[in-house]
Formats: structure tokens, C-alpha cells, sequence
DNA sequence: CACACGGATTTGATCGATCAAAATTGTGAG
DNA sequence: CTCACAATTTTGATCGATCAAATCCGTGTG
């Protein structure tokens, strides 16, 4: 009553272990009577092969490995939840499984790195952030373990540099512009960005959005007066909103949700009725406009217009990638040059929303 | 150059393999000399042993499951990150890996469970919720797989029953009872319920809590006007929010922190000022107050005073749980009768908060 | 009719660990 | 000095798959 094995079925069946093997791994050299009875087999005994035997031999566990950050915010860290769903779902379908692990640094990830392929034979890796000179991507290189990268490769100066690993990004200048374009339409002509400190990249990719659209449009001398870097918490975007605010502008894009959020309630709360009903710093329609970031499901629930990444397309790819960088090497000699783009900027949507009343009707 | 195998390292060191696979196991097996000999070179080599060749001889994989369930709302699923990352830090100080999975129901659960069992030979799993009359740990537990829950077990009626398997939950009527015993400390006496539909067993349980303290203390006689039924969303809330106003309540406590931050707004709206500088309903210091479920990262940043779960403790619990079922087992001689808690139910933390001014002082 | 040939199938070795049992060594009693 | 017995170490088999090479088989060919 125990779980088949090759052995057992190939004797049931009175075939070779190698036989059934083959119909499961190189079904064109069985013939096909033969072929059609092994399966049916397979599946009337509900055989599976073992992971362990298989990877024992072949050297591959069919495991990808992933870092979960120590949980940040939460408010931004919630888009997390969805990437992870949809790289589960992915690797699943490619016929992987998804082992997660944590580490307190990038150090320490590289030490799991080590043992995991070690240990466990992992056959990759994932992952979710990129640091300006990244040691992380630099080892699995030098190791030439596979690997795909949620995030653009920047160089030590923070700025987007070449390098031949695979990776998915979100490209923010095109979100933050995207956000200013919707304010323009909507009449607003003083735009100010709210966002972090200079040290991000991803900040100030962020930010080179909201520049290049301002210029664009003819704003570029106000680049400087409405540029307010803050703390990443609702109260950094409620002061640094009120700076903005008293140097006249009527809409904001902010680097993230949070931010925004500080920014909404400082609105409302300063100049009551200001963000709704019009009054105090106001754009064309009389009411102030705040854009976010990362469409969390708090600015899904306040009625904030923000901008939504694709994760699920970006997990999507990035397992995309690595199994093809996987599973392709043996098939080199056919897909050469085909596959999917080993490097990947995808736009992000920009969702305008109407605020909230709060207020049941 | 390649990796070092027990074998490799037995030739050089000119013992035999099964003593340094003894130093690693049954180290008392071992002459100490030889052992520390062996030690010495195992942490020179980087020797560690190969996961799967040992799990293809003992059967096990030191692998935990848990599916991950499709996202829900946003707000209170953005818990499932904390508890997530609790999990796999346990689970990987217990010397597990955790691999995640996904399906789009209970039943396709069950499947998984059956093919990861199989194929990758998992050695137990965790399940994030229970169902009434859970089919899943009735499969487990049939099966003779180990599995620990976090959630009761409920009945087919969503009432608590017994069951022997190992699980946690959170005792969610101690955090109403506790948000109501808050609100009475500080004068309300009107604290209405807002909660969801009686389908949910833990709806009804923090609905419980509340009808428990406010009869406790002498207010029996409002449980049905106060208790009001409304979809877990922000609307929702706000709705709710807006029958209780009317029904004299003062003061509330939500099943959740969507409905509370729904409530909030309502509060905030229909009687401007009302929340904060009192008018309209309003407790005995002039403020309405509400109380929401989770603490998730939205009320920490609303200033929303909330009932905290400690699911880093519920996940560190569960791995405990399951590692001592687990590893336990060969062991079961000596310790027997000790070990963690099989069920565990812990006390939330009611996270009293000033609601934030929404604007820098 | 023997023989080469390619497709289909089988055999034996192997991946890297642990288990069970056997062999070796050391120790104290008689 | 020998023998029983425990402590320590080694040997051979095994887990369940795949790889590489060998064998088998039916055909077409000279």
C-alpha cells in the first residue's frame, strides 16, 4: 500500500524502470503502444516521482529561494503580499516550488544563499530589491547561480547602471509623470512632489518623473520651490505638505501612499473643507489634488488616485526569466535568441480617484 | 573543487563515512577525539550535508507547507506579512524550510497537499484558517500527516469544538471585551458593535466579547439596538457607522480596522468636528471613539486605537507545535508529557491611540 | 542469407546520505 | 593469559530516481 516507485510500477507493468523514466522525461524515444500503457499506468497507481531521488541525481530541486524583508511600513509593504502571491502562482505553474527564508542583512542573505544551494540545492533565487552596488547580485554572478531581480541595478552613486543579470523594474519617472499629467488635465498648474530623501533611487526616479513633466509642460522654474523631501511616515507627508502648501501649491505627487495620506489629512485638517469643498490652496476646480504611490489598499479605501505597479505582471516575468534561464540552458541550441526579455521596465497605471466623501450617503 | 561529500571527507580524513555522518547525528557514538578531529574538519571543509540524499534515506525534508491564501482586502491582510515572516524565522531556527503554495480552494488545498506530500515529501503543514467543519484537517488527519492551524475548530454551526489536533488562535472576544472595558474607563456607556455577518465563527466570536463586557457592566439591555451587521469594507463601516450614530451610540468596536476606519470617516463627515472636538454623539469628554481589529498598519497611522494580535507569537507558537510533533516523535520516550501547549488561545492587546490631528502642528 | 543499422528497451552504475549489522578495539574479570 | 562484553568504527545495502552504455529487435541491403 505504500507510495509506487519506478521499480514497483516497472514491474506491475513488466517493463524496465528506464522505460517509464523516459515516458515521463523523453516520451519520443518510447514507442508509442508502450508509451500510452505506461501512462495509463501512471496515472491509474497515481504515481509521482520523487523530488529527493530525482534532484539527488539530476542536481537540480526544481526549489526557487526568496528573502522576506523584515517587514517594513506595512502601508507600502502591502503590495508585497501580491507579489508574493503571483510568484507563487507562477513558479508553481512552471513546475516550481517557492522556499522562503529570511536574513537580518544583505551579509546574511548571502550566508542563506550559500547554504540553501549547499543544503537544500536551490536552484535560484529571487529577488525583491536592489541596492545601489548590489553585493548580493555580484556574488550569485561570480557563483553563476541564476537569478532574477525585482528591481533596477543601480551603481554605487544611485544611478541606473548596465549590467547583464535579469531583471524586472517599475518604471517611477513614468508613474510620478503619468501623475502630473492627470493633474495638468484636471487645470492644476502648481504641482509639488513630496518625497524622500536623495539617497533612494527609487526615490529619485520618482521624482525625475514629476521634473521632466513640470519642464515639459513649461513649469521647470518651479522645480526647486515645490520639491519637498520628508520622512516616509503620514506625519512627514503632513508637514512636508504644509510647507508645500504654503508655497502655493494646489496638488501634490507624492513618492508613496504614506506620504500621501499625511498629505490628505493635512489638507483637510489645516484649511477645513479645503480638500473636498474647495478654499485655501485649491486648483482650478477649488479643490487641492494628492497623488500616491503603490496603490495600497488604504488609498483603494480613502478614495487616493495613485499609482498601481503591475506585480503580478513583474512576479510574473521574473519567474518567467529564471526558468527560462533554467530550463533553457539544456535548449539552448533551439531557443537561442528567442525568450523573454532578460531585461524589463514595466509602466505602471496611473488610478485616478474621486476622495471619498467618508461619509455614508 | 567541488562540494565536499561525506564520502570525500572520509577518504581524506581516513575515517569512514557513517562516523562522521555518527558526529553529526549521535555524536555520544563517537570517541571524543575522533569527534573533534571530525568537527575540525567538517567546519574547514564547509562540509554540510546534502538535504536531499538524506531525505531520500530517512524520508523526511525538514520542509514545511503553507498555502498562501488568495489577497484579500489589503487592510487586515496585510497581518498575514507579519505572521508570515514570524513563521519562516521560526521554522528556519528550528532547522525547517517553509515553501508556499497556492489554490484557489480548500479542496485544491487538499490536492496540493496530497502531490507536495508526494513529490517533495513535505513533512507537515500550516494552515492559516479554519473552516467550519474543516474538510482539510480531517484529509490531514486521516492521512497521519502532521499539521498545525492557526484558528479554532469550528462546528458545522461556527461553534468552538473540540479537536485534538494542534492549534492557536486568538482569543478575539478577550479583545472586544477588552476595546469595550476601554471605552467604559473612559465614560461611554453607549458602545455600539460593528461587526460582520453571523456566518463568520469570528465575527461572532468578537461579537461575543462585546455582549459579554457590556453586560458585565450593567448594559445587557442594549445588545440588540447596538449591534449592527455590515460588509467588512470602508463603506460598509460607514454605514453601520451612521446606524448606530442615529441609535445614540457613542462609542464603538468593530470587527475589524476596514469598518473602523469606515466609522472613523462617518464620524469625521456627517457631524464635522464631531470625532474630535465632540458634538453630535459623542461620549462624556465631547469625543466619539471607535475602536478597530488588527492594529494593521492603516490604524497605526490614523491614530485608530485597535486590538493587536500577537501573530509573531501565534507563528512562533505554530512551528513549536509542529517541530515538536515532528521531531518529537523518536523522542516521544523521554519527553512525553512535556512539550508546548497542543491548544493554544492567546490574549490580544488593545492598542489605545489618540486620533492623529491629520494636520502638523 | 548474413549483416549493418537505427529505434526501442534494458542493465548496471551512480547521486550522497543513513540504517543495520558486522568487525575491530579496548577493558576488566576470572 | 584468555574470554566475555562494551565501546568504537567499518562495511554493505538501501532510499528512488537518471545517466551512460549495452542489448535486443525488426528492416532494408548487398
Amino acid at each position: 500500500m505504500s507510495r509506487p516507485t519506478l521499480a514497483s510500477l516497472a514491474s506491475e507493468l513488466a517493463v524496465s524502470r528506464q522505460t517509464i523514466s523516459n515516458v515521463l522525461n523523453a516520451p519520443h524515444r518510447v514507442k508509442p503502444a508502450t508509451r500510452e500503457r505506461v501512462q495509463a499506468a501512471i496515472a491509474a497507481a497515481g504515481y509521482r516521482p520523487s523530488a529527493a531521488a530525482r534532484q539527488l541525481r539530476t542536481q537540480r530541486s526544481m526549489n526557487l529561494g526568496m528573502r522576506l524583508l523584515p517587514a517594513t511600513d506595512g502601508i507600502n509593504g502591502a503590495i508585497l503580499d501580491r507579489f508574493l502571491h503571483a510568484l507563487t502562482e507562477a513558479a508553481q505553474s512552471a513546475g516550481y516550488r517557492l522556499t522562503l527564508f529570511c536574513a537580518e542583512s544583505d551579509e546574511e542573505e548571502i550566508r542563506q544563499y550559500e547554504q540553501l544551494l549547499d543544503v537544500a540545492g536551490l536552484d535560484g533565487f529571487i529577488l525583491t530589491s536592489s541596492t545601489p552596488d548590489d553585493a548580493r547580485t555580484r556574488w550569485l554572478h561570480a557563483r553563476g547561480t541564476a537569478f532574477a531581480v525585482f528591481g533596477r541595478p543601480w551603481d554605487s552613486a544611485g544611478q541606473p547602471v548596465a549590467a547583464d543579470h535579469p531583471w524586472v523594474d517599475v518604471d517611477g519617472a513614468a508613474g510620478t509623470e503619468g501623475s502630473v499629467k492627470m493633474l495638468l488635465a484636471q487645470g492644476h498648474t502648481r504641482i509639488g512632489f513630496l518625497g524622500w530623501h536623495t539617497g533612494s533611487p527609487v526615490g529619485n526616479d520618482r521624482r525625475l518623473g514629476w521634473k521632466r513633466a513640470m519642464s515639459a509642460a513649461g513649469y521647470g522654474q518651479d522645480l526647486v520651490t515645490l520639491n519637498v523631501e520628508a520622512e516616509d511616515t503620514v506625519a512627514g507627508g503632513a508637514a512636508g505638505t504644509a510647507v508645500l502648501a504654503s508655497r502655493g501649491a494646489t496638488a501634490m505627487v507624492c513618492s508613496s501612499d504614506s506620504l500621501a495620506l499625511g498629505a490628505m489629512g493635512q489638507l483637510r485638517e489645516s484649511r477645513p473643507g479645503a480638500f473636498l469643498r474647495g478654499g485655501g490652496p485649491a486648483g482650478p476646480d477649488g479643490q487641492a489634488a494628492v497623488v500616491g504611490f503603490d496603490d495600497t489598499p488604504v488609498a483603494a479605501a480613502l478614495g487616493l488616485s495613485s499609482v498601481a505597479q503591475p506585480v503580478e505582471e513583474a512576479a510574473r516575468h521574473v519567474i518567467r526569466v529564471l526558468t527560462h534561464e533554467l530550463d533553457g540552458s539544456g535548449a539552448s541550441l533551439l531557443s537561442r535568441g528567442e525568450g523573454p526579455e532578460r531585461q524589463l521596465l514595466l509602466a505602471p497605471r496611473v488610478v485616478e480617484r474621486i476622495p471619498l466623501p467618508l461619509a455614508a450617503p
